[in-house]
DNA sequence: TTTTGAGTTGTTCGA
DNA sequence: GTCGAACAACTCAAA
């Protein structure tokens, strides 16, 4: 009898590396390894296509890396995984935790259910830095921002950080037939066009996460700081993907940016792993961020939804370079620079008057690294409806950021390619350029390219108003 | 309990 | 062209 092996259920957490339950599994005998797309029947949340699409390709690594021993289904994990246990007589299963409200709630009750039948549930810390129960004032409540919330957490780190820990040495598979079906069966990748773009832009895996890391360390990290405002310029670590589907672990990232020293570019990076944190620590303590405003007075904002400028916003049809530029970024590769990522967003929220959720929806279908923390929360900052959000008169403008943080316009050039012969100072704004700039740029406005949406002024002095009035009248 | 200082990423206007 | 102030009022965190 087998009673030595364990299953080890990988979710957020594709990877062999610095994986707990992983290792603490190895550590007993032999390991069933179980994925299980369990998304379908949860009403909300289903994976967006691109993090379906990036999910194919990590799942197709984990296999071969677990030499094609992967068990993969699709369902409700609280039914499969039992039936597995029973099926192969195992008595242990192990897992890293999650943290998106759905799955507390699942797990708690897979757990319950294992109880019954007599096998022990284990869960570990694989994908975050610190636990969010660990990091409370002294009252013991949860911080709301993020600067105090971040210095606690940095001194508690002292000592307490685990080191990362390699895969494990010899590490032995169950190899009897567990009735599972291929990674191509879960239909992951739709023969679109679009998966093979988007592919083109990224190493999927652990491998490939691997990589990005080393090249990030090697040749981004030492000008982060002031590079990563800059669109055009590769300075951003690009880890959000591997982060997100646990291909690296934020434990094996801190390490490796702090054997580089005390340094500025450092620091500003691990407060961006920081954010990353603040943002599972939010939905873990509030776990309505996904859907409701953090500031009950925004209930009563006057959004308006306009199908057409939301369309426009998504195609990256607005009239505003830059805007566009950042929507065809993410529709092409499946990611946004991030200082484009806060400009878009601002457009859609403060100049359309469109409510955050229809801009997170969109992100959450097209971005690969997305990610339901990261994602409700960094909305919920854009709109001013987060707890700690960016002041009301925080608008920005698309004209002057694309001025100031794409000088040359590489950037707005490559995704707008219609505007490639239009000069510097009207590339931003081609609707004040002179006829006969635009004839020689080759540009008929509103048929090559599309005039503004909306007037800029206007519209902030619109959502101005409205937020002064919300604000007040509480 | 009260008080004090502070809060990721901006824009505009007027001197 | 550059620079500093104004832009609301509030809530949060800690002393």
């Amino acid at each position: 009898m087998s009673t030595r092996t364990s299953i080890c259920w990988f979710r957020q957490d594709l990877r062999l590396n610095d994986n707990p339950a992983l290792l603490a599994a190895a550590d007993r005998g032999e390991v069933l390894p179980v994925f299980i797309l369990d998304d379908e029947n949860s009403d909300k949340w289903r994976l967006g296509a691109a993090s379906r699409l990036w999910l194919h390709h990590s799942l197709k690594s984990l296999n071969r890396s677990l030499e094609g021993t992967l068990s993969i289904h699709r369902g409700r994990a609280e039914e499969i995984i039992p039936r597995l246990c029973r099926d192969h007589h195992i008595d242990q299963v192990f897992w890293n935790r999650c943290y998106e409200p759905w799955r507390i709630e699942r797990d708690g009750k897979l757990k319950n259910r294992l109880k019954l039948h007599a096998v022990e549930a284990h869960s570990f810390n694989g994908s975050l830095l610190w636990e969010p129960w660990q990091i409370l004032k002294k009252d013991g409540s949860p911080y709301k921002i993020f600067t105090p919330f971040y210095k606690r957490a940095r001194t508690q780190e002292q000592g307490t950080l685990e080191e990362p820990q390699q895969a494990p040495p010899n590490l032995s598979l169950y190899r009897a037939d567990h009735g599972g079906i291929t990674v191509e069966d879960l239909r992951l990748r739709p023969d679109h066009p679009w998966c093979r773009k988007v592919e083109r832009h990224w190493r999927m895996g652990e491998e490939g996460g691997l990589l990005a890391l080393d090249t990030f360390l090697e040749s981004r990290l030492s000008n982060y700081r002031t590079g990563r405002d800059f669109p055009a310029v590769s300075a951003t670590s690009r880890l959000s993907p591997h982060l997100h589907f646990g291909e690296l672990s934020p434990r094996q990232v801190w390490q490796r940016v702090s054997e580089v020293g005390y340094d500025d570019n450092v620091e500003t990076f691990k407060s961006e792993l920081g954010w990353r944190e603040f943002s599972y620590y939010l939905l873990y303590h509030f776990p309505h961020l996904p859907t409701s405003n953090l500031k009950p007075q925004f209930d009563r904002f006057p959004w308006w939804l306009n199908q057409k400028w939301l369309h426009c916003w998504q195609q990256g049809m607005t009239g505003y370079p830059l805007v566009d530029a950042g929507m065809r970024e993410l529709w092409q590769t499946g990611y946004m620079h991030n200082r484009v990522r806060m400009i878009v967003a601002s457009f859609l929220v403060k100049n359309l008057l469109i409510h955050w959720r229809h801009g997170a929806d969109w992100f959450w279908d097209c971005l690969v690294d997305a990610d339901l923390a990261s994602n409700s929360a960094s909305w919920q900052w854009v709109a001013g409806c987060g707890t700690d959000a960016a002041p009301f008169f925080r608008i920005f403008n698309p004209v002057s950021q694309g001025q100031k943080f794409d000088q040359n316009g590489a950037y707005t050039r490559r995704f707008v390619p219609e505007l490639q012969d239009l000069p510097d100072k009207f590339l931003f704004c081609p609707w004040k350029a002179p006829s006969s700039i635009l004839e020689q740029a080759g540009i008929r406005l509103g048929e090559d390219y599309p005039y503004p949406l909306v007037d800029l002024q206007q519209s902030r002095k619109k959502a101005l108003d409205s937020l002064k009035r919300v604000s007040s009248s509480s």
